[in-house]
DNA sequence: CGGAGATACTTGCCCAAGTCAACGATCTGC
DNA sequence: GCAGATCGTTGACTTGGGCAAGTATCTCCG
């Protein structure tokens, strides 16, 4: 049925979708278990935010359900008439009123919660613990990685189990995708990141991670290449998180620890071809001082060193 | 607002209804995404499901996704009167007919699913690689456990870029991970695979990747020892995709691989608190022929070295 | 200050989605 | 050969929810 080329990203589509339909059967499911209740789906989950978050206004409501203003004013309307919910203007805005569950609405809501607590439990309590554990671990990532309308913090932290695999992983995947570098240069990061796990020096040597919800999207390296000279290598950022500075602050951190480290100046090497790279460099004090063309990963590039002094602060 | 003992299962509960309620607002959104269709959305499902699983009957239909039957026959017909669908008696049994898309149905279908998958890698494009294939890893999660017989389709591909970094990644978690093993393992896994990526031989030597759902989930390389002697390394299957027989498939293609490259024999080198890839290799024929304590990674180990005759087929 | 445009909420109108019950045709097991 | 299930259809009905117009209020900006 499908004539198109099928790449990794097709198939985590297809995967991303046959999740989609699963879970919609899934709710149908858990849908039914409540089918005795006299509140109807939508009403239920109306309900539900008025408990969990009070003091809402019925925009407020509509907007986090994802329901229609007027079909919300007449469940809430019906709530009323059946005492379940109390209205109370705002003083200050004349057109809001902050919505609140009387007493009998609260305990409509204590009986529906339960029955719907009860459902989930009789689910949980088929699967093992450890299962019941990864089960819900997977759905705070999905949660996670889906819910980013605000914009995800990140950090930087240092070099973990894995990690020097995800900076070979990434330079080789990026620069293969962007450039179109073979794999002579996915080696030469491994390399470089081999020779920096088999032995560096803590206290003058580093690598560091960015991450954003738990994923690495980006990487630096500082390294000695003479008693007063470091090397900064392996920066790196995940297209999909740069515009945030996230390159410019792990330069920044390199930077802070070479000066803390007591050397005197740093280097770097890169290409021409790299040019968002390159404004970052600028951006932090770094001068080109010399280039140079090679031939490398199945390309022809110009390289360069750039260099800057480090003061103590 | 809860006055009872929170017990960890209350957490789990509460964590899965937060999920139940986030995933069906999350729904919401994706539906009103393909408003502009002409179809709405049960019968898009009906749709798909008829594209994808051919001479079903209605009734297995409507089982299947939870419709009424009278209603599920009413969007039959409209799809009949339109064109987009054929019935056939079957033979064997005078009350069912199988459903089957005309060439039309066909058509209309392929639009709706283009939509529906150009929606998604708009959604998944905003992630970081990384990111998707955790997403695409949780989501399987979830699904298997909550749906036990879940089929998981997965696949074994030759190395592509960033793949090489990949399996230094999974060996530098999972080994830590699982034996507590050191950054020195990390970085022996990134010599070998710099080696092979910087310089391999493709009619003798190869690495291999299982993929399930565009995410790579397990490993395995054949190098050359020697002329009449190949060797296997860097097996690796990840703990969420075990139990598939993912690794023994990995070994039979890494020796079917290393028959044809004819090669006599094949070797490996293994430790011996690797109990689960013991009993794959004695299920593929090899044999443990010595044994030898070392400390390595951080660990007092006993390495073991297996091997095995290769006759041609 | 005053007017343009947003926002909060309501209402009437409408159709899509789904339920329920009854019915004929056919199959299956005893 | 009959009872009871299953497949599929139909008519009558309720519910769920989208849409657009309208009122009242607020906010911003010149």
């Amino acid at each position: 049925m499908d004539d198109s080329v099928d790449t990794p990203l097709d198939r985590q589509i297809a995967a991303f979708r046959r999740f989609t339909r699963f879970y919609t059967r899934h709710l149908g499911v858990l849908r039914e278990g409540l089918l005795d209740s006299p509140y109807p789906l939508t009403e239920a989950r109306v309900l539900y935010e008025l408990a969990q978050a009070p003091d809402l206004g019925a925009a407020d409501l509509a907007r986090r359900l994802g329901l229609d203003a007027g079909y919300l004013s007449r469940i809430l309307r019906r709530f009323e008439t059946d005492g379940l919910l109390a209205r109370e203007p705002v003083p200050e805005d004349g057109r809001r009123a902050t919505l609140r569950l009387t007493e009998a609405g609260r305990q409509e809501f204590a009986v529906l919660d339960a029955a719907s607590r009860g459902q989930v439990r009789g689910l949980l309590a088929r699967l093992p613990d450890a299962a019941r554990r990864r089960l819900v671990a997977a759905m705070r990532t999905v949660e996670a990685l889906l819910d980013r309308d605000a914009p995800a913090p990140w950090l930087i932290r240092p070099l973990g189990p894995g990690d020097g695999g995800w900076v070979v992983e990434s330079h080789g995947r990026l620069y293969a995708q962007e450039y179109g570098w073979n794999a002579e240069f996915e080696a030469l990061v491994a390399e470089i990141v081999a020779a920096f796990l088999r032995a560096h020096d803590p206290a003058r040597e580093g690598g560091w991670i960015a991450e954003r919800d738990g994923v690495p999207v980006g990487s630096v390296f500082v390294v000695r290449q003479d008693a007063r000279t470091a090397k900064l290598r392996l920066l790196l950022v995940e297209p999909e998180a740069r515009g945030l500075g996230i390159g410019r602050r792990l330069v920044e951190h390199a930077i802070g620890f070479a000066r803390g480290a007591g050397y005197a100046r740093m280097t770097l090497w890169t290409n021409d071809v790299l040019v968002a790279a390159r404004r970052i460099y600028e951006a932090a004090g770094f001068v080109c001082t010399a280039r140079e063309p090679h031939t490398s990963f199945g390309k022809d590039l110009i390289s360069e060193t750039w260099e800057r002094a480090l003061t103590p602060e």
